[in-house]
RNA sequence: GGGUAGGUAGCGAAGUGGUUAAACGCAUCAGACUGUAAAUCUGACGGCUAUGGCCUUCGGAGGUUCGAAUCCUUCCCUACCCA
């Protein structure tokens, strides 16, 4: 028995960054073993973006460990608190969404989800379902356990307190209600990046207050964006998402800084530990060239995402385009209807520029070629009887069809 | 309810009557180079154009002026202080 505990302790405190406390983990772990009785792991998920990328997929892999272990996985969309959006790290109140909106959104969430996650085994439910019940009466009972000192606490409020921006009053709601899915569920693990501490610190002060034996909070590191600056979001452009193409997962890996290829190959994948430290150690020794690192990378994202056939393509289809410069296999297709039209209307019509006076910009700066010429006179008129080319910029391509 | 400071392009932030389509930074896009959609450097970054220009924009609506993001009136919104 012994070893089967160190086991999973091992693996399951792997990457993460803090789990308070450790020892009531082991205790919890111990006795489900003993009980062989599987611990409820919550996880709360944001439906306000409907697209999953592999920033979330760092404490997903987490939950999947557990759920190996035989744990219940619990994903809990968070239908109703993503009508007051989390204020986590966040410096403004968010857009409020409504109940439709996070309904729908939480769907495609699980199913996206489900590319990590063994669905069969992943409960789902939607917080709506229960807070929704609440009336007026249970919200001030559940709300008069904690003081507006303990909320205010939280770094995020008091910077904002600090910096004067605005602080509505419903966001202080987030982290009770939050709070609450844990007592509803009976939570004895709560997964979440560093920036949820307090919001699941919060579940384990409710449960105390209930009566319930308190979870415990296991949190794993945020991952940077491809910019390698900002914590990885959609809204900040810089993110790799489960439903990207395959193009676009292998592209935007290539594009990562080489400071951030090891914490992407530890947290995003499913690389063996001893192939993780050898690549920690190519990195420094400077004894690999990092682009081929990156290469392996984005191979392996692929793979996830998609397949592995898939993943050689996408590998192939960037050494086509980026390093030998040629055009891609398939190419989106634009059928021409006009003769004699000129070249910065097309690039409107098809789709490659926003204005004329963009496209005018494009053909100035060199970044527009037809079959393979560059085009530098803006007044280009486009006048052809076979189906050309149009390249803009190094990934933009389309097959204009006569 | 009273007072104060504000609302400028995707974001942050200058500008307080005229070469201001609006400095600068970030983001974005392009080019060069490369090891790649890294890094670095250079350039572009409201729209339309016969490339000479023309049109629209500085919270909304009016007004003053030859001329307004800049002055006046009014409305909307935000933060802070006092009550």
């Amino acid at each position: 028995m012994k070893s089967i505990l160190n086991e999973q302790i091992d693996v399951l405190s792997a990457g993460t960054v803090e789990i308070i406390p450790q020892e009531e983990l082991v205790s919890k772990i111990e006795r489900s073993i003993i009980e062989k009785k599987p611990l409820n792991i919550k996880l709360g998920c944001d439906p306000s973006r409907p697209d999953l990328h592999i920033g979330h997929s760092v404490v997903l892999n987490k939950l999947r460990e557990f759920q190996e272990f035989g744990h219940t996985a619990i994903l809990i969309i968070g239908d109703y608190t993503g009508m007051i959006g989390d204020p986590s790290g966040k410096k403004k109140t968010r857009p409020q969404l409504t109940y439709k909106e996070t309904r729908k959104n939480g769907i495609s969430y699980f199913e996206q989800a489900s590319k990590i996650l063994d669905r069969n085994k992943t409960k789902i439910m939607y917080n709506g379902d229960w807070l929704g019940k609440l009336n007026l009466e249970d919200i001030i009972r559940i709300m008069s356990k904690f003081t507006v000192q303990r909320i205010l606490e939280r770094d995020d409020f008091t910077n904002r307190l600090k910096e004067q921006t605005e602080i509505s009053l419903h966001e202080i709601l987030y982290p009770i209600m939050q709070g609450w899915d844990s007592v509803v569920i009976n939570a004895d693990v709560e997964l979440g990046g560093t920036d949820q501490k307090f919001n699941n610190l919060i579940g384990r002060e409710m449960q105390k207050r209930f009566g319930l034996e308190p979870q415990v909070v296991v949190l794993m590191p945020l991952l940077e964006g491809v910019d390698g600056q900002e914590k990885m979001s959609k809204s900040l452009n810089n993110a790799i998402c489960f439903n990207d193409t395959p193009q676009d997962i292998f592209g935007k890996t290539m594009s990562i800084p080489d400071s951030l290829i090891y914490k992407y190959f530890k947290l995003t994948t499913k690389i063996p530990t001893d192939e993780l430290l050898n690549i920690k150690i190519d990195l420094e020794k400077g004894a690999v060239n990092p682009r081929d690192l990156k290469r392996k990378l984005a191979f392996e994202l692929v793979n996830i995402y998609y397949d592995e056939n898939t993943a050689r393509q996408a590998m192939s289809e960037f050494e086509k385009i980026f390093v030998r410069k040629e055009i891609p296999d398939e190419i989106e297709e634009f059928k021409l209807t006009e003769k004699n039209i000129k070249l910065v209307e097309l690039m409107v019509t098809a789709n490659l520029s926003d204005s004329k006076s963009n496209a005018r910009r494009l053909i100035e700066q060199g970044a527009v070629d037809i079959d393979g010429e560059r085009i530098t006179d803006v007044n280009y008129t486009v006048n052809k009887n076979t189906d050309f080319i149009i390249k803009v910029g190094k990934r933009k391509f389309i097959k204009i069809l006569i």
